[in-house]
DNA sequence: GTCGCTGCAAAGTCTTTGCAGAGAG
DNA sequence: CTCTCTGCAAAGACTTTGCAGCGAC
């Protein structure tokens, strides 16, 4: 099994949470644990880019070529994972979902529309008006996702 | 032509407008006005819904059935009235793009998970704040989209 | 008349599904 | 052992494209 850190820092350790949450769950619902399963949620992990069902399926190929895993297992990994609230995924755009994990703080994402690089952020205003908003007109929120579009200041000054 | 008013009131002049824009749009870059693309602008200005392509192909299937479009031209100019930002297009959760004409004030979706009823707001301060985070960030915001989801107010209490 | 537009059908993408064998518990 | 997972390939959904005839200008 591949794994970044084998020294207990912190990283890891949030690593290790994550992992026995989806042991947890796997078992709760007589599902079963299998090294497909494991590789794409610590790839997901490892990866602080946004990604495709596609370009994590390339990922996981470079990383671990031996275990010839499915874009079909990347797919039905990412619905799993997804409906059970590990992993958000993201519409833009263009087309195709990208997916990130949904455990960290929730954020909003700065997508340029030049390179593609997306940065999160956060910003407690916005939060508390949405909040507000779905308040006054008796709407539950359960979720909420923004995007702003433009040109990265890299970008621009290329 | 099907036209649904006839009388000269504030809807009407609203859409003359846009046809006009649209027609100068085409003129502008050597287009041409079809039947076709008039009846695509006036289904999407006559509906208060959020189409898909598919949904709006058929709605003018119903309207106009002699005019066999097809939903090749529906995809075809869909595309033209986005690049011309005439419509946006949203891509929720689910799959499948949606379009809503563009030229109304900028607005942000609240999206019911129940019955997928789509609510358009406005608020201010996220706006002001939208500006403020890009401008920090040194980011050139050229639009962004914001979907809040949950249960809307019928859905609770059914 | 010219040149763009349209409908049709075929071809592309991206995603899901059926199935038989592999593997977790 | 059982019953879920997996990879593969085939099937689906949605969107785009090639082409020959049609129609706007």
């Amino acid at each position: 099994m591949p794994r970044v850190n084998t020294n207990f820092n912190d990283r890891t350790v949030e690593y290790e949470q994550l992992l026995n949450n989806f042991k947890q769950l796997l078992k709760k619902n007589n599902l079963k644990f299998t090294i497909q399963r494991e590789v794409i949620l610590e790839t997901l992990y490892n990866s602080d880019e946004h990604l495709t069902p596609e370009g994590l399926h390339h990922l996981i190929q470079e990383k671990v070529p031996d275990l010839k895993t499915g874009i079909a297992t990347v797919y039905r990994t990412l619905s799993l994972l997804e409906e059970s609230n590990v992993v958000t995924s993201l519409s833009f755009g263009a087309q195709g979902k990208k997916y990130e994990l949904g455990a960290k703080e929730h954020h909003d994402h700065l997508i340029c529309t030049i390179c593609g690089q997306i940065t999160e952020f956060v910003d407690n205003e916005i939060e508390r008006r949405q909040h507000a908003i779905t308040d006054e007109l008796g709407f539950t929120m359960s979720d909420h996702s923004m995007q702003i579009y433009g040109i990265c200041k890299e970008c621009q000054t290329n």
